[in-house]
DNA sequence: GTTAGCACTCTAAACAGATGAGTGCTAACA
DNA sequence: TGTTAGCACTCATCTGTTTAGAGTGCTAAC
């Protein structure tokens, strides 16, 4: 059986209305809004061959049809290219006063939460590309320092660790200038064996406390829960009657706040870089058991300097995939780069 | 009407059996239940007095008595001193390798979410107490200075700000040993304008830029978010159907992720310092009024060095008093300047 | 003061039509 | 050959009714 392009549009209809009324809809519906002007009998004929074909299925005799996992994903990749609709603003996308990547992601889940009323999630850059800007040795306690690390975009991490040996002010003083002068614009991927041998030659008689020193500095860059994710809206789910059914939204909403299976799923979509970086899984295809009556389009950013995470925005199977699609593209095309000059004005106002 | 002994023991067993049951409880059970060998038509003569005196409640006739707000509060006023019960240890305390306050408290919050099955939250502590220990400032770029501020607790707080005027490297060197000088061990609710004065003159031709670093540190020092309210096990409320009715669950878990009410409700609990620190706020006692069909306990924890922020527990209004307030003063006795203690544990097996 | 007995109330569950949306099929039509 | 009108059929949903059972309040007896 072949698809041609009235079955096409029939699909497409049946999709987008299921999509606006969370009903199984039917041929006479059909009849009506497309342009065909074929009566409800013609349009049964052809569901029937779109049902045969595994597109829709009745959710039980004598009601209309719904789109399928299959139906949704035909529908995703071939249709949606051709008629992309106009995004609409996004509104409220304030972002102020921010010094750090992890509030500015924060606010960008919740405004993406409250344009697209669905759950959104954002998971936090890794930082192994990201270049090192500043080391800064500090004594806290006898035999404590700590220490600070600052990354390309301005995020600062630090840690405070226990150092064997004693040092004295200079000695710590020369510790510093030698771990900026050797370190400065490497990423944490590019610090070798090699490098780290150089360093602790060069420390001479405290060469042994650079690796504690390294160590410490791999600690603070590696963000503190392995790989943070932020979600928002997750009570937008309760919206949408297919998932508020107790145990799915209970599942679901267990699930954004254990953050972890979310962290797996968008890491998984890393990898592939397919496309233009936007990615929808559909029903089963995703993962997570419990996310089987949802899905979920996934987004990579990229903030400049190596940061890089990706944004995921989770629905109902019948979410408005040009919507959201389309203001994925907007957002990521708005964050190309723009992370940088957010943070310049931020820190001007905040001064 | 008087409140004796017999009727003290009926309402008792009636919120026992609630709490336990979640169904209205008749007359025949609690005649059964109680060791007064009475039969169920005293017990219906006792529970109509309860009723009048506003104490229990029928949902309908013919249905079982449930307990009221107010029958609830004299249960935890006056009832519940009496046969204290022992509490379970506490599974699952395992804090590992924590540096910072944030993940401790995260934890803690987890963990307690998973004995109680209740939801959970936990306040940062507000660092306006805590004692300052060390300031460090460092430039970044040229006019961007990194201000690193450690307190008490060895709670780290930074930010990045702009300063106008250019700064050498001695300025800097000595203007950071000012600083130390001048602050070191106060808090920042010591910092007053004298203070201020002393540092600007003594910082002499550069005395301008003092009141920008001093901002920047009272800027990092406030937690970013005003105060942070971390939340835990929000999907526990699906557990007491009461709770789960649709619109309640939505609002509640709103609540929940919002976090700002809690803050409010947390802090308002802060104030009044009565009994051993731990509240109880009973249905319409609380001030959101999406948790208008819930309890909420509360208790201030006390970290040493003037970390103080508090605990709340929120389920149902039928939520197992004696087990929440044996828990949470479990859990404070644990907490009662441990922190330190984890501390250096865990810095410990870091390095 | 306590208890047994009984009438009464009300919920929840089970059941039976009635309704109507939607289908599949057939036959007629262009 | 494709399209359409008509019709019988299915089935979820709604509505009203019945039934069972839990629990009460009251009264009268102990």
């Amino acid at each position: 059986m072949e698809l041609d392009e009235r079955k096409a549009k029939i699909l497409t209809a049946i999709i987008q209305n299921y999509q606006e009324t969370g009903e199984p809809v039917g041929s006479r519906t059909i009849s009506k809004l497309t342009d065909l002007s074929l009566s409800s009998a013609t349009i049964r004929n052809e569901m029937a061959d779109l049902e045969e074909m595994g597109l829709i299925v009745q959710p039980h005799t004598s009601a209309g049809r719904i789109p399928t996992d299959k139906g949704y994903r035909l529908y995703v990749d071939q249709m949606m290219a051709d008629n992309r609709r106009e995004v609409a603003e996004i509104k409220d996308l304030v972002v102020e006063r921010v010094d750090r990547v992890e509030l500015y992601l924060k606010q960008m889940a919740k405004v993406l939460a409250a344009n697209t009323n669905y759950a959104t999630m954002i998971t936090g850059p890794s930082y192994h590309d990201t270049k090192l800007k500043f080391i800064q040795l500090s004594r806290v306690d006898a035999g404590k320092l700590l220490a600070v690390v600052v990354v390309e975009g301005n995020v600062i991490r630090n840690t405070i660790f226990d150092v064997d040996e004693g040092l004295t002010d200079e000695e710590l003083l020369s510790l510093n200038l030698l771990l900026n002068t050797k370190l400065n614009g490497l990423s944490m991927r590019e610090i070798n064996l090699g490098i780290i041998k150089d360093i602790e030659a060069a420390a001479g008689a405290h060469g042994a406390i650079v690796s504690q020193v390294l160590d410490a500095v791999a600690d603070a860059i590696r963000t503190d829960d392995d790989m943070q994710v932020y979600t928002s809206g997750a009570t937008n789910i309760f919206k949408y009657p297919e998932l508020s059914g107790s145990q799915t939204a209970q599942d679901l909403i267990s699930t954004l706040e254990d953050k972890k299976d979310l962290g797996e799923l968008v890491r998984s979509g890393l990898k592939e870089e397919a496309g233009e970086g936007i990615q929808v899984y559909i029903g089963e295809e995703l993962p997570v058991a419990a996310m089987k009556d949802c899905s979920v389009v996934t987004a990579t950013y990229d903030l400049g300097d190596g940061m890089r995470g990706s944004i995921g925005i989770i629905g109902p199977k019948r979410m408005d995939y040009q919507k959201v699609v389309g203001t994925l593209q907007k957002v990521m095309d708005q964050l190309d780069g723009a992370y940088k000059k957010t943070l310049a004005i931020g820190n001007k106002e905040q001064t």
